[in-house]
DNA sequence: CATATTTACTTTAAGCCTAAACAATTGAAG
DNA sequence: CTTCAATTGTTTAGGCTTAAAGTAAATATG
């Protein structure tokens, strides 16, 4: 019994697939949520921040991880606030702008992340290793249609 | 420039798709929210409580709001409290059972959740209608497969 | 240079969400 | 009946998230 066992018949396909795709990733979404908290004793949101920081060994300012990330500059604010306390991240001041940080991962933050991202990957691959690579690629590129147009209508209404 | 854009190319494809799933989730679900906030100064979670009770005009009881809201119970009292406040829904006493309420939308709320439900739907068929018919009966299918997989997983683990 | 606008970030208030602890009731077992 | 366990719902503390307002610095414009 989930949020789309109930959905009416005659609601058109577009909003079963919905409910279906909530669902979907709330499953996924919650399983890596408790496994990160139960395994490493921390949270997805810095969890993907620090997974930002990886894919940027030189550091990252904030509008740009809140860009990447999707979030707003004052969620960006307090994620980094606890990963500084907890010394997995360090703001370093930006040669020529007084006003901007860069956030990098600290030594001790790489070699956090570094474990927390193997065990990740297993948890996804585990979650997703009912498909057959066919399948993995039909899914991906239907995705891939419903993102694009949801970008190209953002710049039409501009 | 999202949370998907930079997934490593030696990432296996499941973690591209999970990033992919996600990424598409967030947009519309931003979208459907920020609809509510300024077509009807409401919220998601309201608007899922109001709709797991449009489809059980009996009404529910808080465990079961809970059940089918994929929330803690917690998280149902917090909700169900506004929505009394805002007069849509009302706590009836359940008979032979004096823990228990019955969550009914009021007349009100009836009315009020029909309004939202209608513009809702448009909203959701219009983040899909870049899909045929086929398309979105496809991706339907596969995460079906995904979810009955995660079903499948927990179970096994009892 | 002086003023005005934009940019980068933080703070605040409010709501959502969870896990854990709590209170009250029901039901089961002796 | 009595006691113990399970169920139902709430409360609490802490973290995430946003929109809006605020601060400080950079930049554009006259």
């Amino acid at each position: 019994m989930d949020m789309e066992a109930q959905s009416h018949s005659e609601h058109p396909q577009a909003l079963r697939l919905w409910l279906r795709l909530l669902t979907c990733t709330q499953l996924v979404e919650k399983q890596v949520r408790n496994n990160l908290r139960e395994q490493f004793d921390t949270t997805l949101p810095r969890f993907d921040l620090m997974a930002q920081l990886q894919r940027n060994p030189d550091g990252l300012k904030m509008n740009e991880l809140s860009r990447r990330m999707m979030v707003t500059g004052g969620n960006v604010t307090g994620i980094t606030d606890q990963l500084v306390v907890e010394g997995l991240v360090e703001r370093m001041d930006v040669d020529g702008d007084r006003r901007a940080y860069c956030v990098r991962l600290t030594v001790q933050g790489r070699k956090t992340f570094a474990d927390m991202a193997k065990r990740h990957e297993e948890w996804i691959v585990a979650a997703f290793d009912v498909l057959t690579p066919k399948e993995l690629d039909a899914l991906y590129k239907l995705l891939g249609k419903v993102k694009e147009h949801h970008h190209a209508k953002i710049l039409e209404a501009v």
